[in-house]
DNA sequence: TTGAAAGCGCTAACAC
DNA sequence: GTGTTAGCGCTTTCAA
């Protein structure tokens, strides 16, 4: 840029310190010289460098998302929360799609380390929770959304999968299914796991016995949850109802009975998780579960910016927030 | 941060200057400095200050994209493709949501002024075009997606909506539609307009008289769509097929016609704009237009770095992107 | 091939 | 309430 500090400055013949003073809101400055300096800036049409009062500061006032894929709605819903908290706060947003990669993940990572932002957020990352808590070590503001860490320093807020999947799986149990099929993520993700254990505790709390047969991994997407299904005819085992750990592999499913002519929810029942925006569009719409994002992303974010600016890492450091299940059309009491 | 560049260079026994050759590489230092200086960065854990580094070098190896909102696919596919064409040529992306406010984007352009950014992505701005002119003028780099601005260091990339608009409606023609139905996005819209323009084309080909009761706005969203139709039943009027200037409107569509047991495509046919995920799968699949967005993104990324890295400005500045037209089943034949 | 030194534009400590 | 001054951590002439 052109203009400077000290342009500003002698134009409104002050110091270089007060126009600092004026443009960071100090509050001994008087009325007259802050109009003067104003006016300055004004005319001059004066931008402060940021770089130079990050390199000053310490600081950068940015705070980064970094997110798997910023083409589906349960990051962005996330980000939007964060980036409104954020901008309320004077942060601004650097949003990062690691696009499912680990490498793509550490890479934004630096940028805590290179002090281009002064914290991130975590949504559900794929790197393990042990190198989350080495940079936490190391004195970085890291905060996770979509699961638990344990680690003083690391705030956290996410829904708890248990128990909305013992709620989902209730629910059908309730509608005379027993025999419940669970399409899974993929292996390592804790949401998969949890909603699994969800599943099995509902059964276990009604005394049906657990089938093996009626699990399957979908990987959390569309075809992997048509290849599950394709699995589970191709074992003839007998099912009424069908748990996707994701509205994506619900797809998948809906998909394959299309081409078996297996109606739903007639002839079977079907529950997905995230409240795509797409599962209120199909036919039948899709029961699924809904978890409030938004809000999650900007607890996170209000929790975290107020960690960064005192340091003092005092109250509450997790938050589980509420999940709801809606039951659309596509599911049915058994034998209706 | 803690340890900097003067701890690297007296842990490897060299200058500053040398380890700043080696990390920017520099190719006038011998393999055998490197590779102390390289070890030194190493065991020290070493993560040059970004903030310095940008003071220094006056540049900030980012780029920002503006978007009207993120969580709408048009947008981030194309921000993938900027994203990932900045990432490959070493550039950070800052991802903005102005969340359709026109004072939020000039807010985030902010990040220009202060050298945040080296250089800014607009996709579809809801800021005028001579505003966009002026920042140009005062020497920032800036691009467009979405459209065509006569400024001889402006980038643009777009499609050409008139020419698809004419060929869906043409489509409609051939298949025996004469009254045909448009419903506009909101009025500033270039796309809109562009689309209307279309639209009046293929009906002035075809020597169909333009009737100005079958155009309605719909603000491109799924609501306004839906207004638009009970707007058009109010009036009586008569038409077989409605083209919406984009997905969203004609969700309203849908939804206005299956209050009134209007089947689609049997008593209506309904073509919409942007090919959203949505509409393949609402029944009936929505015919619509896709636009190679990723593409548009990493064009304009390409094009844009390269201006900033030698400021000369020859060859291409405008780039006509080729859009096509999807043909589902939410349209048919007249009468069959 | 390497080092010394200046300086990018700002803020904050200290002096007045 | 305002000014002076040092220095944030890096790159980049210039000289050796």
């Amino acid at each position: 840029m052109d203009i400077k500090i000290v342009d500003v400055a002698s134009k409104a013949g002050v110091s270089p310190a007060t126009v600092s003073r004026v443009l960071n809101k100090a509050n001994n400055v008087t009325l007259k010289t802050r109009t003067k300096v104003m006016e300055a800036i004004q005319e001059l049409g004066y931008h402060p460098n940021a770089a130079a009062k990050n390199l000053r500061s310490q600081r950068s006032m940015a705070i980064g998302v970094i997110a798997q894929d910023i083409n589906s709605a349960y990051f962005t819903e996330i980000i939007k929360g964060v980036e409104n908290m954020a901008y309320a706060q004077k942060y601004k947003v650097i949003i990062c799609d690691s696009e499912n990669q680990r490498d793509k993940e550490r890479e934004y990572l630096n940028l805590l380390m290179d002090r281009t932002i002064d914290g991130v957020v975590l949504i559900a990352p794929l790197i393990s929770d042990e190198e989350i808590c080495q940079i936490a070590d190391k004195g970085y503001s890291v905060g996770i959304i979509g699961r638990n860490i344990n680690h003083e320093k690391i705030p956290c807020v996410f829904t708890d999968n248990v128990k909305f999947s013992q709620q989902v799986v209730l629910y059908l149990i309730e509608n005379g299914h027993r025999d419940i099929v669970f399409i899974s993520g993929y292996a390592e993700s804790t949401d998969s796991y949890e909603r699994l254990e969800g599943y099995l505790k509902a059964l276990r709390d009604r005394q049906i016995p657990f089938r093996p047969e009626l699990l399957e991994n979908g990987d959390f997407n569309e075809d992997g949850g048509y290849e599950a299904m394709k699995r589970l005819f191709a074992k003839n085992a007998h099912f009424t109802a069908v748990y996707c750990a994701n509205d994506e592999m619900a797809l998948g499913v809906y998909k394959a009975c299309a081409e078996r002519n297996i109606r739903i929810p007639e002839d079977l029942s079907v529950i997905g998780v995230d409240n795509n925006r797409i599962s209120k569009y199909i036919t039948p719409t899709l029961s699924t579960v809904n978890q409030p994002k938004y809000t999650m992303g900007a607890i996170l974010t209000e929790k975290m910016i107020d960690q960064m600016n005192d340091d003092v890492h005092h109250d509450k450091r997790v938050f589980v927030v509420d999940s709801e299940v809606i039951i659309r059309d596509s599911c049915k009491p058994l034998g209706e």
